[in-house]
DNA sequence: CTGGAAACAGAACGAATGTTCTGTGGCGCG
DNA sequence: CGCGCCACAGAACATTCGTTCTGTTTCCAG
């Protein structure tokens, strides 16, 4: 596929799988371990020069987290991936490593093969994850709507307006979009309160960009 | 892995793919193609009756979209597994997707082989996704938040407020909250709609919410 | 045709919000 | 030290909201 070795730094704290994971690097061919940190602040300091294609990062690194130090490299080395490694499937820290700009995402008790398969794969655009991992990303498009049992109430009006609420609009500002008067928006944003069981502007509009 | 051969359908408009799916299931070990659907419409009629563990559905079918026959078996089979299978990697459709209940989301151009892996892997709580279906999906964490530029002038305090008023509370109750006064707080809030380019709590609230 | 839902409208009132002032005290920095 | 930033506080005032009433009209289903 590349001709050139892909380049790889690893960040891990503990040293018997630090040294296991540049084993493996080294052995592999069509890899190159660029280099290995002890520490998120070792590799902030020391790893954008090395600038490697690919840092396979631990997420949970004692002092700074994997999760900050991704945020900070990936902030300076905008091209290169990041493969996170993770001893426990947590899901919030799944989602943060994403947002700080992580590319992959892998149980630690992934076969070596695999690994070396996933960095082949990150540095090639894509996003190689583990079953469970992949699960829960996939799952959180899904848990964004379930209590719409309480929108469904609502008349094509009354979400009308609620949308528009829901856009900052006033409801001076709403009345003249709509040609209606205040005192019938008045009357429909009361009920969608009702229907929604909130007491207030606010609690809708959160509601309804929750749930949507 | 599995006793039980996995029982698989197909739902795909185009005869000579409907038909060659169909074939990759039959030869397989493991797998039992339980039928096959050339519309949406027709699947919805009558695949709940199979109840398989696993549904091919195409993406792009006329009539019926590939997205709107999930949602609708998917709410009805909360156990089958939806395995999405499209020529083209349309963003919004792979979003629609997930949300609608799939679990997968293969490129057609896949590897018949890689199909059968997939299908196992989604059959035992995984989520196989193509290369680049994947990174789009975890692109999206990332596209979350650029313009949060306006969100870094806010003091540790305002953004506190700020994120109670995004939880619905009025001024009293945040002011209870902090145990500070209601002056105070609007005090801040004041400054929070300066630095913010906004003049009412929706447009706060809203803007709070989408980036973040 | 009778009843109910939905959309519309007006009135009146208190509560919450947003604006514009002024002012205090603490804290860091040149 | 003086300056600016932050957090806090009070006051006065206009605006916007939220609630509770009472109505009209239309349209649809029983």
């Amino acid at each position: 596929m590349k001709k050139n070795p892909i380049a790889v730094a690893v960040v891990e704290d503990v040293k018997g799988t630090r040294e296991n994971l540049v084993e493996l690097l080294k052995r592999a061919a069509g890899l190159n371990c660029a280099g290995a940190f002890a520490s998120g602040e070792a590799a902030v300091r020391d790893l954008p020069t090395l600038a490697p294609d690919v840092v396979l990062m631990d997420v949970n690194l004692p002092g700074m987290s994997g999760v900050q130090c991704t945020a900070q490299l990936k902030a300076r080395l905008p091209k290169t991936q990041f493969l996170m490694l993770t001893a426990y499937e947590n899901s919030e820290l799944i989602f943060e490593s994403l947002r700080a700009g992580a590319s992959g995402y892998l149980m630690k008790n992934t076969e070596p093969n695999e690994i070396l398969a996933a960095i082949e794969q990150v540095h090639a655009g894509g996003s190689p994850m583990s079953m469970q991992i992949a699960r829960k990303v996939v799952s959180h498009f899904q848990e964004i709507k379930k209590p719409s049992l309480e929108f469904e109430q609502l008349t094509p009006r009354e979400l009308e307006i609620l949308s528009l609420l829901a856009k900052g609009f006033l409801y001076k500002e709403i009345a003249d979009q709509l040609k209606i008067s205040l005192h019938t928006v008045r009357g429909h944003v009361h009920l969608v309160y009702e229907k929604l069981h909130v007491q207030s502007r606010s609690e809708a509009i959160i509601k309804f960009l929750g749930q949507k």
